[in-house]
DNA sequence: GACTGTGAATAAGTTCACAGCT
DNA sequence: AGCTGTGAACTTATTCACAGTC
């Protein structure tokens, strides 16, 4: 349906263009300009626009973009006007937390089912969210079309866990452990490697360097 | 010190390989070549070769690269031939969790205060770390030489919380609150931005695009 | 007059290709 | 012969600049 390759770095801002047309819509404000956006977000009005014109024409020359209709296209492009549904995989602390952060915050993407090996968190639940098994992956994700999974395993696992979820049809994984998963093509992966993030960021507590306002 | 700017790519990269290094020396290897260490990390061998470059010439040629002496030249340009000491705000499921994790793994970036604003927290401990009234900041933060900060608060005092630690003397900041902070320019400033991770994921998991291997 | 959409220019980062040590 | 260090070519993403529309 759509002709060119959408660059990673675009798909990584449009969420952060639909939190502030959330605000301004909360605001009841209808109009919204790339200017005005650009401030809000802190991009370039024209990274805002060329974003934007990769998926479509929604605005109007001399006016704007209407805050409601370009809200619903983000969710739309973004597939969230559907439920997306994840399951988490490793029942520890930070498994713990996101499904807790997740559950709280969040209606777009939805934590449906846990997985865990340890017999003692198997049956039980988490902020409502039942722990099953690990065998019982690739039942529990066809049955519920789950699209996301999420691993907050042990580094030794997660290559395992990944490609059970793959087999079993997840689309997108997001992982947590410091591990990088080797690149299946058949899904996105995006990792999350906390000890990465702490030890890079020593580089600029400790040295004088300055900088990086990075995502 | 140094003459030309280091690329954030390069320094995020600089963790991997040191990951990469000491598990070598626990297998007891004493060289390696850039090309064995891009089979091992995914990167290319010539980007390897570079990143290590900026900071001198580490390499031998016709040999490769000792271990050991890299594995020292990297923790010293990181910063973590001393303690990195780190402090969280926020003591919620998030923080509570970041903590255990830190305090289990990590010995390079430690956690050593958390600061939060609920008197039921205040004076008590998260995994053996004290947890201080917000007030405390700047006096806790110089007594102790914290460098490094973590905000794991809710968006709304964010901003205000970032404030804070910068003016105490903070050189960095992880923030896991769902806003993008305002880019002083005295602080390094990295966001992980779950809610922004778990939408833009939505994308892939959704949509019949293939696609991004992403830290 | 104001603001979008987009080709052209620029900047940043990665890969190529090879000269230079050991 | 083998592998590093690095200028040059290339690729990708961002910024510039302006024509087009309301």
């Amino acid at each position: 349906m759509r002709r060119i390759r959408i660059p990673d770095a675009t798909i990584r801002r449009l969420p952060i263009y639909l939190r502030v047309l959330r605000e301004l819509e909360d605001d009841d404000v209808a109009v919204i300009s790339s200017a005005d956006l650009a401030v809000r977000t802190g991009f370039s009005s024209e990274q805002i626009r060329k974003d934007l014109a990769y998926f479509g024409a929604f605005g109007v020359r001399g006016v704007g973009y209407s805050v409601s209709q370009l809200e619903d296209q983000l969710r739309r492009i973004l597939g969230l006007d559907k439920e997306v549904r994840a399951a988490l995989v490793g029942a520890g602390n930070l498994g713990t937390a996101l499904t807790r952060y997740n559950v709280n915050r969040h209606k777009d993407v939805k934590i449906v089912a846990i997985f865990d090996n340890d017999p003692a968190k198997v049956g039980k639940t988490i902020e409502g969210v039942r722990v099953y098994p690990v065998e019982d992956i690739a039942d529990i994700i066809r049955e519920n079309e789950i699209k996301m999974g999420i691993i907050t395993t042990p580094a030794s696992s997660a290559e395992k866990v990944a490609e059970l979820l793959v087999r079993a049809g997840i689309r997108a994984i997001l992982n947590f452990a410091p591990v990088k998963l080797g690149s299946t093509d058949a899904v996105a992966v995006r990792n999350i490697d906390l000890t990465l993030e702490f030890e890079s960021l020593a580089y600029y507590a400790a040295g004088e360097e300055k900088r990086p306002e990075t995502s």
